[in-house]
DNA sequence: CGGGTGTTTGATGTACTTCAATATCGGTGG
DNA sequence: CCACCGATATTGAAGTACATCAAACACCCG
């Protein structure tokens, strides 16, 4: 597209974006680059609480998060809503489409947000000619279910204040991965939401945050976090602590 | 191979599988089926108790379970143990192990299992020039993770009663699409396991069997279950039931 | 027929929910 | 700029579902 480009629309292309190592396959060539780029569409940023696809939507794309934030969740017949994920910039939210053709889940801006749109049949035909790309897609989709194992794990088997570390440290990775500081950052949902992800009241949430800082390990102002004590949180969060499990035993 | 096959071995391509439209993409044809039994190893069936995989173990196969069932699960430091997953026949494991190279749980056999080994590094090279390969490998991957996540929130947000309904009812479907009774069938796990993988306390599990069966939802007998009304069961594992759901409200 | 494992049952404890009321934040208009 | 409002967050008191502890019981394979 040989025409101006608005100031708002810099970094446009894959080649340019700084998220690349986040998003791309390591050792995909220029070329592939390029063509990769050529399919993805880069529609205008979502407001806060706007959709990205509704559950049980027809499947045409996957969507890497540029900038902002994105939850996803299930709602159910009678009302309530289930909080199923939260995404940052550099992931990539709609593989669990891939199979049934349709989202199963809703997917709505936390904060002003834009992404990447890459139709998937297009991704599919390119990633036939192209190793890296096609083991790339692999490899997302495994380490997403790798993650969805772990937390499910750490949702049946914690207890509140360490699924709460978890998320906190699991965040604190995720800013800091994308050059932000792992130690101080600001919540894009509410405790409510966070809540309903973790399988906690929001009474419960705000107990638990103000355990936390009794122990001096974060600091809470409203929806800013500051980490105190990361080593003490990671070894809460790991179930390392002197504090027991949840149904520990065996 | 043209030579004499052991009679215990019959039924070792996949184009006699009875397990094919579990494990196959439907529109493979005939040659991609060879070629793809052609890089599948079917190893001697495993002895209950006898690990498939280790935790933290190179990855290099995925594996279709021809008989028999497989558990698999983390090892804490600690030596706790988290159940992560049962699989069944036509089921596939290890995809959660592509991204790092290695598996993140171990994969013990319930019983005498057998399995076919699929070497991943062949199946990415076949997939190359495969559409329907890829495609197929892309919409395993999307169904597990759909499914994990569905059991998050089935986890995170329903009573015992609902979970153990809804494991009920998700084995009840998959030996009735494996062509066994779907109201009749043997646990190949212990209540233990089971408990585990629910987050549940053994105990708990027994009162919650109880429970059901004084609703004349199901009978047990040890390990062999019987479900007495599929429709109310059902229900309730939807959470569509007067049971009203843990942390439901929104 | 024993002993180890897996299951059941009861009594008690507790982490989290729920209900209810107050406090604080974020935005909007006077 | 402050007053106001709804939405969000906090705090306390009471209830409950499940865990934990303890002991009896069934089962299976030697």
């Amino acid at each position: 597209m040989p025409q101006v480009t608005p100031l708002r629309q810099q970094r446009t292309n894959c080649s340019d974006c700084r998220l690349a190592t986040l998003c791309l396959p390591e050792n995909l060539d220029d070329v592939a680059v390029n063509d990769l780029d050529g399919i993805i569409k880069r529609p205008r940023p979502l407001d806060r609480g706007a959709p990205l696809f509704h559950s049980g939507g027809d499947f045409r794309a996957i969507y890497a998060i540029r900038t902002g934030a994105v939850k996803t969740s299930r709602l159910l017949p009678n009302g309530d809503e289930f909080v199923s994920g939260f995404y940052l910039p550099g992931e990539v939210i709609g593989l669990d489409a891939i199979n049934y053709n349709n989202h199963p889940t809703t997917a709505v801006a936390l904060e002003t947000t834009s992404v990447c749109e890459v139709p998937f049949s297009d991704l599919e035909k390119l990633s036939l000619n192209r190793p890296a790309l096609q083991r790339h897609m692999m490899r997302i989709m495994s380490r997403e279910l790798a993650t969805e194992q772990t937390l499910n794990q750490v949702l049946v088997h914690r207890s509140a204040e360490q699924r709460l570390a978890v998320v906190l440290v699991s965040l604190s990775d995720r800013f800091g991965n994308r050059g932000l500081s792992p130690k101080r950052f600001r919540l894009p949902m509410s405790r409510h939401e966070l809540g309903n992800y973790l399988g906690l009241a929001p009474e419960t949430m705000s107990r638990i945050f103000r355990r936390l800082e009794k122990q001096e390990l974060v600091c809470t102002d409203g929806r800013d976090i500051t980490l105190l004590n990361q080593t003490e949180l990671r070894l809460l969060a790991h179930g390392e602590s002197e504090v027991p499990l949840r149904s520990g035993r065996a």
